[in-house]
DNA sequence: GTAATCACG
DNA sequence: GACGTACGTGATTACG
């Protein structure tokens, strides 16, 4: 080992610096046969080989080494806990490549440096002091302005995009001082994106000028009292100490302890064989050539599964024809592992950061996400690379008994938690949040993820299904093993955790496979459709936010459940002898096929339809029609219905619902059901919980807050109807709304010249029912029906309408005519809800084209609700608040009652803000607060 | 499994 | 001119 000295050189690269420099610079480029991102990856590994080709001869430079940043947590967040506080993550389809970053450099042969507690800056002046010190000469090579301190007699920078040297004069333009100043500089100036404070009002130009006059930082603050300009001195002196913490933070280290001394770093021509074969893993075609021919060895062929492990057996192809991609290696279940001892698991568990990325598919025990266990783990990394991990499946014989040959849970749990919390890992799912809540569960916050379910809806909400048996067969063209044979159905069905493990390994690690192959083959997609931002804005980050909703559950008071279905009870066992007394006979109430007997038939009431399965009509309508004639019993049916309802669907079936161990309820949303964007809420639905009549209210007051706690309400007001105003561009609606006028009283009064003053209630109701009808894509027929009134009536309003607010027919139109040219329209967010049906002919046109003009309101109105719910949790995170339920354009908290009026504020503010910045609406989004003791008291 | 009914926004 | 409709959901019940 040549020791450093006078007449050896030093190249430092700012490893970190570079890769995001690398990333932004270059196009998102994936590796081909399987997806994997790599842009960063070759930019870094072109830019390495261009330096160590350029800087051959003469100026070689003896020593090298590649520096990075290892931690968030380094010491200058013990002297200011909000340095560099608010930057945002990396983008996740960077974070898999900083490991690669580094498997590159050493595959250059490089010295590959990081130091907890430290950035890469410190490392970086560190080593060039101490070779300055030693008589050698240093290049930097980097951009970032934080280095510029560095540069010395000695030390210079250089930027490789530019292809410049950075020395003194270089540093005195971007800063004004020489580079001894720069310090001085940098504290007063402060850096809004590092977050270090500086002086308030005070620049780079500013500050410059200030250091050239006093000459050092000290000498000004000491002598800050001279300074002219009022402003300016009292901005000096109050924040003097503000300004010696920003120097603080500022000041690189020169001091870190480095277990490698500088000599260690002399340089070592690379291997040719370590690298080619990391740049064909990489599937680096040009530059492996490149390699290779300077190296003078053999260029490796590099076919498209390079990296994967070849098919057990590769002669079923799938030929998917000209101009398709390369053909696919069949999914094979046989050649699946299950994971039995910590062996085989650490094994298992080391292959997978050289990927960054892996599929992850969890089981449960059973159907309960928020206090089940885990049954099993299956995890996929390519093709045939895949594996089960049998957790907690029992064998039944009368009791349960732990299967054998699985690791114990909280062992397997200790080895997976590293990976699966790993930030330069990305786990992927199928409806993930299955597996977020249940590894929560367990203390492992899941992340970063994706989701090949939401992926799928992202791109093709209203094309079809997100299940993945539909996604299986639509993009892999394979059917994988059913669930349901697994499970049994009816009185033999069973849980996961009981499903013999040689059966449920196949089924899972396919799953794992499956779902890492859809990622590969739908990610890519998304640029194309241009619904990339709405996948990583509004579909992925909502996934941890309802993951923590549904575990926080909602307390529901059983007693007052099981009283008001007693006595609701009673109630209709009092209707139902009356309603059999006035039939004559008795029959089930329950039963539409009797009922309609029983009323035209029996008791030969006028107005009977068929329908088209022949039997009679019994809906609410009809009974109402008939009731209003005078006819007492399909009254009491209907007071008879609405009370079973209640009961069967609300107050007994809930009580069901509490889980034993939280004495909760806890709803599950489908982020991907309704094609609109909105959630849809299931086991049980909390989105559908009576409020419209007293009795229903009665339910809504068994939804209660714990102990000193209190429900908060908060809910946009006319939401859909501000956004047709913007969608539409309708002036009047639009002033209405800045204005805060009554929007239906101002619609009647538009439209029938009553004035607002007085408006009899019939009126505004009717124009009430024309503005909900143009958010359904309004019909005379539909009108008709809805305000009972002739169909021929219901059209002159329509026209009457149409004539006031033309914009409207003109959104209307246009919106219809662009699904039919595109086969789908999109929200005010870039939404895309398809609309496959909108050139059919018949009936079906009707419901697709009024489905078309109804999705981009309704779609808009879930993304905006969206934006703020994942905007929520941090606003609220210094509160003693949880958010617990969304339901379309409400979101409902459980706060301490003292924090109440705060909590409203704050979630008040992210609400109407929500659309900014990606949508400036021309009408204000007005929130409305309500908390009270239970769910119908916050209203 | 499907249709009818009705709860919500 | 007839068709036959308000938009988006989920749960329960009856019934074939």
């Amino acid at each position: 080992m040549t020791p450093f000295a006078k007449g050896s050189h030093l190249h430092l690269i700012d490893g970190s610096g570079f890769i995001f420099r690398a990333y932004h610079a270059l196009p998102p480029l994936t590796r081909k046969s399987d997806g994997l991102p790599i842009g960063a990856v070759a930019g870094f590994c072109n830019m390495i080989w261009k330096m160590l080709q350029e800087t051959k001869g003469d100026d070689a430079p003896t020593h090298m080494a590649v520096v990075f940043d290892k931690s968030e947590q380094t010491f200058r967040k013990d002297i200011y806990p909000a340095y560099k506080a608010q930057r945002p993550d990396p983008p996740d389809d960077l974070k898999p490549q900083f490991r690669l970053i580094r498997d590159a450099t050493r595959a250059f042969n490089l010295p590959c440096i990081e130091k907890d507690g430290f950035e890469a800056d410190d490392i970086i002046a560190t080593y060039a002091t101490a070779a300055a010190a030693a008589g050698g000469r240093v290049t930097i090579v980097s951009a970032d302005k934080d280095l510029m301190q560095l540069v010395a007699p000695g030390i210079e920078m250089f930027d490789t995009l530019k292809n410049r040297a950075i020395g003194p004069d270089e540093v005195f333009e971007k800063f004004g001082v020489a580079p001894d100043r720069v310090i001085d500089v940098q504290a007063l100036a402060g850096d809004s994106v590092d977050n270090v404070p500086g002086a308030p009002g005070i620049g780079i130009k500013t500050a410059a000028q200030l250091i050239g006059e006093y000459g050092d930082l000290e000498t000004l603050l000491a002598r800050a009292a001279e300074i002219k300009q009022p402003k300016r001195r009292a901005t000096l002196i109050d924040n003097a100490e503000q300004i010696r913490v920003s120097r603080d933070l500022v000041t690189l280290r020169r001091d870190v302890e480095l277990a490698d001394g500088i000599e260690t770093l002399e340089v070592r021509e690379p291997e040719a064989e370590q690298l080619l074969e990391f740049l064909a893993l990489m599937e680096f075609r040009t530059l492996a050539t490149r390699v290779a021919s300077k190296l003078k060895v053999e260029a490796p062929v590099i076919g498209d599964t390079a990296g994967f492990a070849p098919p057990a057996s590769g002669t079923d192809v799938r030929v998917l024809g000209a101009g398709e991609p390369p053909p696919v290696v069949p999914i094979d279940r046989s050649v699946y592992t299950v994971l039995r001892d910590e062996a085989a698991l650490d094994a298992w568990l080391a292959r997978i950061p050289a990927r960054g990325v892996v599929a992850v598919s969890v089981e449960g025990i059973g159907s309960d996400e928020v206090t089940g266990e885990i049954a099993g783990v299956a995890l996929a990394i390519g093709p045939g690379a895949a594996a089960y991990l049998p957790l907690g499946h029992v064998t039944a014989g009368g009791d349960l008994f732990s299967a054998e040959g699985q690791i114990p849970l909280a062992a397997a749990l200790a080895r997976l938690k590293p990976v699966l919390q790993d930030a330069s890992v990305l786990k992927i799912g199928h409806d993930v949040k299955r597996a977020v809540k249940l590894f929560a569960r367990q203390g492992i916050a899941l992340a970063p993820i994706d989701d090949t379910m939401l992926l799928s809806y992202a791109l093709h909400a209203g094309l079809h299904g997100h299940g993945r048996d539909v996604l299986a067969e639509e993009f892999l063209g394979h059917q994988p093993l059913a669930r349901r044979p697994l499970l049994g159905g009816g009185k033999s069905a069973r849980g996961f955790r009981e499903v013999p493990i040689e059966e449920a390994a196949p089924y899972a690690a396919e799953d794992a496979e499956i779902i890492w192959r859809l990622w590969n083959a739908l990610k890519p997609k998304l640029p194309f459709a241009r619904v990339t931002r709405v996948y990583e804005t509004m579909e992925r980050p909502l996934v941890p936010v309802l993951a923590e909703m549904e575990r926080n559950g909602i307390r529901v008071d059983r007693a007052r459940l099981s009283r008001l279905s007693g006595d609701f009870a009673q109630r209709m066992a009092a209707l139902e002898s009356e309603i059999h007394t006035l039939a004559g006979s008795p029959f089930n109430i329950g039963s539409p096929k009797q009922l309609g007997e029983v009323l035209f038939e029996q008791m030969s009431l006028q107005g009977g339809k068929r329908g088209k399965t022949g039997a009679y009509g019994t809906g609410a309508d009809v009974l109402e029609e008939l009731a209003a004639q005078g006819h007492d019993l399909p009254a009491r049916v209907l007071d008879w219905r609405a009370l079973s309802k209640l009961k069967s669907t609300y107050t007994d079936t809930l009580q069901d619902a509490i889980n034993r161990e939280t004495g909760r309820v806890h709803t599950s949303y489908q982020i991907a059901g309704a094609a609109t964007g909105r959630l849809a809420s299931t086991d049980p639905n909390l989105q559908n919980i009576p409020v419209r009549t007293d009795e229903g209210r009665q339910i809504r007051e068994a939804f209660v807050p714990e102990a000193g706690n209190v429900l908060l309400s908060l809910d946009y007001s006319q939401i859909e109807l501000r956004i047709l105003a913007h969608m539409a561009d309708i002036g009047a609606l639009r002033q209405a709304f800045h204005d805060g006028l009554d929007i239906h009283a101002m619609t009647a009064s538009e439209m029938f010249g009553v004035p607002i003053e007085g408006m009899p209630s019939h009126i505004r109701r009717q124009a009430k029912a024309i503005n909900f009808g143009v958010i359904y894509g309004i019909s005379a027929f539909g009108l008709a029906n809805n305000l009972r009134i002739p169909r021929a009536d219901a059209q002159r309003f329509i026209d009457t309408y149409f004539e006031r607010f033309p914009g409207i027919r003109e959104y209307m139109n246009r919106t219809v005519a662009f699904a039919k040219e595109h086969g789908h329209v999109e929200t005010l967010f870039g939404r895309r809800i398809h609309t496959p049906e909108i050139n059919a002919k018949g009936p079906h046109a009707g419901f697709a084209s009024r489905a078309a003009i109804n999705a981009p309101i309704q779609g808009s109105a879930a993304d905006i609700i969206r934006r703020a719910m994942i905007r929520v949790p941090a606003a609220i995170a210094h509160l003693p608040a949880k958010m617990l339920l969304q339901v379309h354009d409400e979101l409902l908290f459980e706060v301490a009652e003292s924090a109440a009026e705060e909590t409203a504020e704050v979630v008040r503010a992210v609400m109407s803000t929500a659309a900014l910045p990606a949508v400036a609406l021309d009408v204000p989004l007005v929130v409305d607060a309500g908390w009270g003791e239970s769910w119908s008291a916050a209203h």
